[in-house]
DNA sequence: CTGTTAGCGCGTTCAC
DNA sequence: GTGAACGCGCTAACAG
């Protein structure tokens, strides 16, 4: 016996998983790239031997090593992306726009939470740089100096998202938090309230929107921004409790508004409880129009985001240049708009 | 000039992603194995290479390929998750205990979403397992033979979720969706209702709710299950036309169960635009507990089953069989327990 | 359209 | 505690 067929059959240190791309190769009769060509570009294979393969495939149950692929060929079909959470939340759908966009074209997705704390991102941008993903989606355009860089020296597009900014890792698909924090207020301050109350997150999307917010009230005349409040989540029941905190600290307020829809729902069930008539007595409104805010009782004012469009567009973009071709609009802002419900 | 070295200097084909375990070595006067056991077992370095090591890793911005390692160690530290949606949803919770309690074991997670049809997963649990992920979370016990047939040849742990059965393909974490079903009508028989409705989606969990749901009722004198409605998501959206339809069939309904706690809000909401008094002239249960069910107003009566624990019970799970350890209780019933609110 | 050669970057095995 | 050789399973490059 030859030294070549000892080697053949060497005992497979591997997994259990079936058979090698070499053991359809010899049962149909081809070497081992027709068979790697008849999977990925069935194209560059004649009509007859790809039967054959197929049939070879099927024979013997072989599923395709992706990892010593991506090994090979430097590519994962792999895309990351961290958000900040998926609970009851606006990036679940921009996470179901990414993922069904990236489906279509081939791609998983590899999916972090960095549960609003960017010392997790700067850990999960490191393990999926590593992972040797081809694209990443990030949240937001607040990252470390070193999360910037690592994203930066990787040579793969990178697309950040919910906000926007000229000067980019690489491409963002978004829309202006201050220019949409700036409106909602105008739009509070044209209905005639004075006093108005803010509550939301930590996250510098939400400081965004909050700048906004603050700079079109201060420039109108007896307008003053009463309370801020900043600890809070995506939670149905933090926004139950930020209304009664703000109303603790100031009973007087007129106008709340609150940095997610999630927040303003609790908000206007607070309301509800404490039979506080909304929006005669209070104004709520909230921000990026999910679902519950078109149905729920008083129609929730908020700011609409295209949250799934986010995702959809982000997937587009990397498609594109992970196609090889170049994406001509790097910069895109998707746009907001008030939207004018019973709340506020 | 050597042949050894003309070859250390040759062309990279690869990524422009930095620098690769031997540069690291050599920059530390060390081996790879001794750069790589620094990174994956750092015990076993004596700690003064270790820090020199460690250096050197900074010093090229050294980042591990771990696609590389998955090839060589047959393990990938990816588990994938497959889930109907996570749109405002249940789901999101599993992901969420699920993501959690893998990342402290310093496992990634793929996130696949087949949008209810089956016919994806098939095509996803494929895909996953070419990617020689370590362990699958799979939603619900219904399979296809050939994905079933795939899971048990992977040779990789296997979890289902959000259902219980005897014979699993290799774990379950969930709880009696039947079981939860048939709770849900003797509860709302009991308050006297005999005039029932139901609408949910057409999967296998709410199915088998809707089994527990009937087989209670038909054991029950003078009650009746009127209507039945099947096409429906998980959208506030859906669970208002549900009602709508609902009622349009029979106005007589006394109760009506929602097979997801999104729909049963939206019917709340629908209740509250008809001005339809909820328990009194109709009440709504839903399922699974959200945390919008115990802030609505009224309160929804729901089945709570612990969508989040069913996420890092699986990870648990999964955790420890690959950590080389048996699982004592593969079959684990997580249990539901009806939540008596105001609406029903 | 098909084959041959030469790695991808790292972990495993066994020796020291 | 450290190292050398080998191969994981596949694809890129180049030839025919």
């Amino acid at each position: 016996m030859s030294i070549e067929k000892l080697d053949t059959q060497r005992k497979r240190r591997a997994s259990a998983v079936g058979s090698r791309m070499e053991d359809v190769a010899s049962l149909a009769g081809v070497s081992m790239i027709t068979v790697s060509r008849a999977i990925n570009t069935p194209d560059k294979v004649s009509l007859a031997t790809r039967k054959r393969v197929e049939a070879a495939i099927r024979k013997c149950g072989y599923v395709p090593n992706l990892t010593a692929g991506s090994l090979a060929s430097n590519k994962s079909r792999i895309v990351a992306a961290i958000v900040p959470t998926i609970d009851n939340s606006i990036f679940a759908e921009t996470i179901r726009g990414l993922s069904e966009t990236l489906a279509a074209g081939g791609y998983q997705l590899l999916l972090g939470q960095t549960g609003y704390d960017e010392h997790n991102e700067e850990a999960m941008v490191a393990a999926f740089l590593g992972r040797r993903v081809d694209g990443i989606v990030v949240t937001g355009i607040d990252h470390s100096a070193l999360t910037r860089k690592r994203l930066r020296q990787a040579g793969i597009p990178v697309v950040e998202t919910w906000d926007l900014t000229d000067r980019p890792i690489d491409m963002v698909a978004g829309f202006s938090n201050v220019g949409a924090g700036h409106a909602m207020a105008r739009y509070l301050l044209a209905k005639g309230h004075r006093r108005l109350g803010f509550a939301g997150g930590a996250d510098g999307r939400t400081r965004a929107r909050l700048t906004g917010f603050m700079a079109a009230i201060h420039a109108t005349r007896g307008a003053h921004l009463q309370q801020v409040l900043l600890p809070a989540g995506t939670s149905f029941h933090g926004g139950r409790e930020a209304l009664a905190a703000l109303l603790d600290l100031d009973s007087s307020l007129d106008a709340v508004f609150l940095s997610n829809d999630a927040l303003a729902v609790g908000a206007l069930m607070e309301c509800a409880r404490r039979r506080i008539r909304v929006p005669q007595e209070l104004a709520i409104a909230g921000f990026a129009d999910l679902d519950i805010a078109a149905e729920i009782e008083p129609a929730l004012t908020t700011v609409q985001v295209g949250s799934r469009k986010i995702g959809e567009q982000a997937g587009q973009m990397l498609l594109a240049r992970l196609a090889g071709q170049t994406v001509n609009n790097p910069i895109r802002d998707l746009g907001f708009a008030v939207v004018p419900r019973a709340s506020a």
